[in-house]
DNA sequence: TTCTTACTGATTTTT
DNA sequence: TCAGTAAGAA
């Protein structure tokens, strides 16, 4: 395509353009000058550096608005991508903010993948697939990796299937096919990972679907090969936005080159300090490369930060200038109050999650002056998931309200699965995968062998597995009546979904009581308990919450179109509905906490070998300490006002007692930016003179007196610095009240139920707290707030 | 086929 | 420690 047609183009759109120029702007007023040249310029590669908290989001919705406001573009010949749902729908409700009225939306703003799943959608035949293609979950790529490792005769033992999955992804993130596999990688997976490779790609041709890494791959591939179909979409994407553009990997940056490669319009913003998702494919490298790849380009600095004290920006600039081959950026604040970042060491992890629960109740009630603050505005962040576990155990029993973000999403439940996999099976006869995952769930006495007779069944006659299963019963070669059941009950309620006199909250209700799967949660009952109407007991600890999650599910369906509408829509959109009905202190990982910010965080854990990773630093040496450090900035900034790190001197690890010293950051810690507290149990207010520090560690625990944390290097260092302040010591803790006055509805050998716990019985009471006897847990003192008795749990 | 018991091995996880 | 799996027993 000429230049010419370019000029055309625009020679075309610039009288209204002119129109449009003359219309109000305020959308530019509240922007700073560096926000503000972000905005509006609009022509050519730009890279928006945006530092923590330094409103890129506000700047790129501007931009998007100006773009459209101008009438340089309108807004379908806009493409904008984010890396979340989340940032989406965010970036989304701002634009029809700014802009006032909602205008007809903006079809290409969204997710890589929901993107690519729009484009691969009109072009799947160019990658050998039909339109209608499905998306696999990881179970299902799972269970397929494994038939095909199992076929090849592999020892799944010594070759895990799941680790072939990374192989795959990690190819699959480099815009690698099977035929461009380097010959550096031909020994992947015992010397079997690019035939594996390749074998699984055609298996999804056959099953006509795709994996997560495949609707970039595919879409790659099709602009490489499809120069026609290339420029179609270059020339109706006028402008390019991309965020948090260090996340980005080698296919999704090969993916924005073709299509910005026509008249360079593209716009990333991004930082690189907070790149850490190395471990997953991204690639900092794109982004420090950007005024190379892109000739011409404007580089912006967003460095005024709108977030955070003075005193946390130093802290996390003096951690961050340890990295090298950084871009820079210096932040800055208006701010000039502020406390400093607090520092404190404990002797074990049981005692660090007390201190902290200690502190959240005393701000939670406002202490030294400070205004009461809510929970909501707290939170920890943890470098590995499992050191949730102990504020998860001390907040459960001092009854403080916490929520974990992140873990396992709703979409990914066991019983969600399932449940979509019997409506996948409705919507799709064809979708042998997910026949193949309910087959046998519930029970139905179905297993390897007769799956094999399905199977073969299905080959010999070229026809889908349900099909197959009918013909095995038909023949004899399978008896049971409970596939018989299943295979009519498919029919069933096929015709129901059909059936415009049935809602789709009716039909998947439907389903998954006849299907037997709803019962498969209670313990059977006999006849006469029927006929005295018992109510039914729950077969296990989970099987509570694994109802209400379907109930949750049907429910989500009656805004819903149609089933495969659901369908199609649940396979990119995997969030999390945080509930907000009281306010509850925040627990998640780093990573998780990217983009969020609270007035307070804690910090804990900053020992070496857990933060940074010991793993982290094995598997990727220096280039994992550097990501290990942008992680530490990432948590840091986080913070608004107080941002408090801690660490512990003995911590139990995989059950073993383990000493540690104190993180290589806590070094890089400006000292005129941190305040260092000494611990209550060390040298409490009020003792005078310290006991010597050996004495009073051998007090306290003589398990793991040989490597001494307090006689390290680090931890006198961080002494000669100290101020000896005496720490903000919560008068009392809750947990020590007893409140005698509250009369308990519960009696001595009760029987209850806990959402953490499960089920137990009461041994003791006192007062508001109940000593309890977990069947699974064991002996637990709890708060009776967080205690059910058996019989109101909600359904 | 399914339930039980012994063993192993263990970050981070936007879609 | 503990969860998730793999081989044995009913």
């Amino acid at each position: 395509m000429s230049s010419f047609d370019e000029m055309d183009a625009f020679d075309g759109a610039s009288l209204s353009a002119r129109a449009m120029a003359a219309r109000p702007q305020p959308y530019l007023d509240g922007l700073n000058p560096a926000q503000r040249a972000a905005v509006e310029q609009m022509d050519g590669p730009v890279l928006m550096l945006a530092g923590a908290g330094t409103g890129k989001t506000k700047a790129l919705t501007a931009r998007i608005v100006h773009l459209m406001n101008t009438g340089r573009a309108r807004p379908n010949e806009i493409l904008a991508v984010t890396f979340t749902n989340k940032a989406a729908r965010e970036m989304k409700n701002r634009v029809g903010g700014m802009l006032g009225q909602q205008i007809e939306g903006m079809p290409w703003l969204g997710t890589f993948h929901a993107i690519c799943v729009k484009l691969l959608r009109r072009h799947a035949e160019l990658a050998g697939l039909k339109s209608n293609f499905t998306i696999l979950d990881t179970d299902d790529q799972l269970r397929l990796l494994k038939q095909l490792v199992s076929a090849a005769g592999i020892d799944d033992k010594r070759w895990p299937a799941r680790m072939l999955a990374g192989i795959i992804d990690d190819w699959k993130n480099r815009a690698l096919t099977p035929d461009k596999i380097p010959a550096a990688d031909g020994g992947a997976y015992n010397h079997k990972g690019p035939e594996l490779y390749a074998q699984y790609q055609a298996r999804l041709l056959e099953l006509n679907a795709t994996d997560f890494g495949d609707l970039l791959l595919h879409m790659v591939t099709i602009f490489q090969t499809h120069g026609d179909v290339l420029s179609q979409y270059q020339r109706w994407f006028k402008y390019i936005l991309v965020d948090e553009y260090q996340d980005t990997n080698v296919a999704q940056y090969l993916w924005l080159r073709l299509l910005a490669s026509g008249h360079k319009n593209i716009c990333c913003v991004g930082d690189d300090d907070q790149s850490i998702y190395g471990w997953r494919g991204a690639e900092v490298g794109n982004i420090l490369r950007f005024e190379t790849d892109f000739p011409g380009s404007h580089v912006v600095r967003l460095e005024q930060n709108y977030r955070s004290t003075p005193h946390i920006l130093g802290a996390a600039s003096g951690v961050i200038e340890g990295n090298a081959g950084r871009l820079g950026k210096t932040l800055w604040t208006e701010e000039t109050d502020g406390e400093k970042v607090r520092l404190i060491g404990h002797w074990d992890g049981e005692e660090e999650a007390r201190w902290i629960g200690d502190e959240i109740e005393a701000s939670q009630r406002g202490t030294r002056g400070m205004a009461p603050m809510s929970l909501d505005h707290m939170a920890i962040l943890v470098r590995a998931s499992h050191q949730m576990r102990a504020f998860e155990d001390r907040f459960l029993t001092i009854g403080l309200p916490y929520r974990v973000i992140g873990g396992p999403r709703f979409y990914e439940r066991m019983e969600v699965r399932d449940a979509m996999a019997y409506f996948r099976v409705v919507t799709s006869l064809d979708d042998d995968l997910a026949f193949e995952r309910i087959v046998n769930t519930p029970k139905r006495g179905l297993g390897n062998v007769a799956q094999k007779k399905i199977q073969q069944a299905s080959k010999e006659n070229g026809v889908n597995f349900v099909e197959a299963a009918q013909i095995a019963l038909d023949r004899g070669i399978l008896k049971n009546r409970k596939l018989e059941e299943l295979v009519n009950g498919f029919v069933r309620w096929r015709q129901m979904n059909r059936d415009p006199r049935y809602n789709l909250t009716e039909v998947a209700e439907t389903i998954l009581d006849e299907s037997g799967y709803i019962d498969s949660f209670f313990i059977p009952q006999t006849d006469a308990e029927i006929a005295k109407g018992v109510e039914r007991k729950y077969k296990d600890t989970e099987a509570g919450g694994r109802l209400e999650n379907l109930k949750e599910l049907v429910k989500s369906l009656s805004e819903e179109e149609s089933m495969q509408g659901f369908l199609e829509r649940v396979a990119l959109i995997m969030d999390n509905n945080t509930d907000n009905s009281e306010p509850k202190v925040s627990i998640m990982t780093l990573h998780a906490a990217k983009g969020l910010e609270f007035p307070c965080v804690f910090l804990p854990g900053w020992e070496d070998g857990l933060f940074p990773s010991q793993r982290s630093m094995d598997e990727s040496g220096q280039k994992g300490l550097e990501e290990e450090r942008r992680l530490a900035y990432v948590g840091i900034t986080r913070a608004e006002e107080l941002c408090t790190i801690s660490f512990a001197a003995n911590r139990r690890v995989f059950g073993q007692w383990q000493s540690s010293l104190p993180s290589r950051f806590i070094d890089e810690l400006p000292q005129e930016h941190v305040d260092v507290l000494t611990p209550p149990g060390l040298y409490g207010g009020g003792f005078g003179a310290a006991a010597p520090q050996a004495e009073v560690q051998s007090n306290l625990h003589q398990a793991a007196s040989e490597a001494n944390v307090y006689n390290s290097p680090g931890w006198r260092r961080l002494q000669a610095r100290s101020q000896q302040r005496p720490v903000s010591q919560p008068a009392e803790s809750k947990n020590t009240i007893i409140d005698m006055t509250a009369v308990s509805s519960f009696t001595v050998g009760e029987r209850v139920f806990h959402q953490k716990f499960g089920y137990g019985a009461v041994l003791e009471i006192e007062g508001d707290k109940l000593e309890i006897e977990f069947e699974k847990a064991g002996t637990k003192k709890v708060v009776a707030k967080f205690i059910s008795g058996v019989d109101d749990i909600p359904f």
